[in-house]
DNA sequence: GCACTAGATAGACAACCGTCGATGCAGGAC
DNA sequence: GTCCTGCATCGACGGTTGTCTATCTAGTGC
């Protein structure tokens, strides 16, 4: 089974800790890929800093200055990735998102070495 | 000069907080488009998990399974982009992983809603 | 029904990317 | 000096990607 945020094989464990698998390594890779445009990744913003953690199409073309098919196109590609979700409502189609999904990368990218650099969070 | 961890404007601030600006993003982009690869994730992960932390190109071309001119070709991506390290020894090239350079595109993909899901290494 | 709007899809095009074999270059052994 | 080894660079090739315009679909209101 594969949770909706997409974790499988290689959740939590850090790329530096041991020889990824090739599986995982591509699988990690398709994630990486969609965050290897500045247009996804200003849309993953916006969406995600949008209130209510949501946004339509027309709340977000504007400001990435291109044109809707084009910004529609990006956010097929975050939703097939399983970083954004997609619902639609009415006539609008609203995305956000996916809880967990980010985190998960975070994770993989950590370095198990370095504890001071996280800046954790807890008070 | 940039620092040889590439930290920053970004530096940081999660994706998710806030709306990021066009050229973060680019820069954000750059460094997630080192990691859009699977050949170039499982060299990362060969590096850092090889003895000492570093690898010459003959200890990872083998395990890639691909032609020795594209290993270089990835490694030198990965090392303009600030993540792998490199330094001349003799006949050698030694590879390692740049400090704190993957932890800071992980705090940028941290969720600052979700504290829990982080799994703390502090104990 | 019709008109309008939000968004997805299709097709085309230039630019970029991953891979290879061939070659170049520098260091070490002799 | 010559030879060998480890690695980088070059040039080429096919596949992928980001963008556009044009078009299609579906929901809303009259």
């Amino acid at each position: 089974m594969v949770t909706p945020a997409g974790q499988d094989a290689s959740c939590c464990i850090p790329l530096t800790a041991a020889p990824i698998t090739p599986d995982d390594a591509t699988e990690l890779s398709r994630k990486f890929k969609a965050l290897a445009d500045p247009t996804r990744v200003r849309l993953l913003s916006l969406v995600a800093a949008h209130e209510g953690g949501e946004a339509c199409v027309c709340d977000i073309t504007e400001p990435v200055g291109l044109s809707q098919p084009t910004v529609s196109h990006h956010l097929k590609i975050l939703v097939e990735t399983g970083l954004l979700a997609r619902e639609q409502r009415g006539t609008w189609a609203f995305y956000s998102v996916v809880p967990g999904a980010l985190g998960h990368l975070s994770d993989v990218l950590r370095d198990p070495t370095a504890r001071e650099t996280q800046g954790l969070v807890k008070g």
